[in-house]
DNA sequence: CAAATATGATAGTAATACTATTATATTTGC
DNA sequence: GCAAATATAATAGTATTACTATCATATTTG
């Protein structure tokens, strides 16, 4: 295990003043995810939250500086969370293969609550993630963006899936694609099973998922 | 080949007047498309659109009924004219595994302009859906949209190609699944080598995503 | 050539995504 | 215990957005 922080990493360039620092940032934080998920990033508003929170939306400008760093901000918190979740899974584990189905497992199967961090909930953020992430990083200031390290965390997961490929393969050549796709995969299939159903293969429940991408790793990686 | 529109279809439910019925509603469409593409759709608007082909906000309003069915008209013309291509591209195959390869071939090559609509750059278009189309369907009207037939196009996209995988794997599970990974996951790793390249391993150019999901396919099909 | 239809010009609206200013709490340092 | 610093709240204001509504003027068609 390297460059781990225990503590869910949030960068500081993410906000004016940090969330965790005071009840007013949690607040916010935890009654954003909420909303966001209950009206959409769309409909999502500053103002809608502060009256929500019984704040004010100027309050809110003072930790957050705009709507869009506040949903880089609950993605970056959401990929700490689970690169945390990853290497302790993976921790002192033998088998690289092993390492590999566990980390597939991680980031296909369905979220549960973590209880670990009260204020933020994980079942909630991850059906955000799912639906709002893409519109994070389809924008015109992406690239800016991504020279300040706002994607960082998501890289950064990635990489870690990555290394344990390359201990099983190491000369496959498109690790990062397998990862990358596996992932917003998984995002695009859970959306679909509930949304657009003729685009997966999802009859009862979402457990498909989970076995479609375990079994496309292992077909990939055989040699 | 069955059910093909030879002319791109386009669902009158997309809008209130055929945009080709009218020089108006041709510009609408090619500038619409070249706009999308320089201001990204956020900072898009019909009033802008109204000045660029010096016409009026109100104008384009009697065409489309929103910026949003706008982009959805778009996507449809898109899905449409990939499956012109597919079925052109695969018809009289004998060998259901190359017209799968052919089908994974035309999804994740990189789109060169079709000179036989001209008031349509595909080019572009096709940069449009790798960055704006989640925010399609990434919203809270989904349901309803779908059940008016919204996404009609790409399912059947999707459903050709799964015929293909079937013809070839009557057992396969997943099809679905499985082109739906491979069309998403293509746009991701374009968007990603132009934006954030640590997601993907395309040192030089594009060409290594068809070739990753065309082993991809062969590996997971492979009994 | 009149009637119908398409387009253009202008105005208006509620909401959004902020910024700025001022007032009032609350915390802290001495 | 109190002043100073800091955090939060209240209010107002701005340019823009995503439209709708109305009326005028072209253009097409029967």
């Amino acid at each position: 295990m390297n460059n781990l922080q225990i503590n869910i990493a949030t960068d500081s360039k993410l906000y004016f003043k940090d969330p965790e620092s005071s009840e007013l940032g949690k607040r916010i934080v935890e009654h954003g995810i909420e909303m966001i998920h209950e009206l959409g990033y769309e409909s999502f508003t500053f103002k809608k939250l502060g009256d929500r929170i019984h704040s004010n939306e100027s309050s809110i400008y003072r930790y957050f500086e705009s709507k869009h760093t506040f949903l880089i901000y609950l993605l970056n918190w959401y990929w700490s969370w689970i690169e945390y979740k990853l290497v302790f899974a993976t921790t002192n584990m033998e088998s690289a293969e092993y390492k590999i189905e566990t980390a597939i497992q991680l980031l296909t199967e369905e979220v549960k609550e973590d209880t670990s961090f009260t204020f933020i909930n994980e079942f909630i953020l991850n059906k955000i993630i799912i639906i709002e992430s893409s519109k994070a990083y389809h924008t015109k200031g992406v690239d800016k963006e991504n020279e300040k390290g706002f994607y960082k965390t998501y890289k950064r997961v990635v990489q870690r899936v990555c290394d344990f490929i390359l201990e099983v393969n190491p000369t496959f050549d498109y690790p990062h694609m397998l990862v990358s796709t596996i992932i917003e995969g998984a995002h695009h299939q859970k959306y679909f099973s509930d949304h657009l159903p003729a685009l997966t293969d999802c009859k009862d429940g979402k457990n498909n998922i989970v076995r479609f991408y375990k079994q496309l790793v292992k077909d990939v990686l055989r040699k």
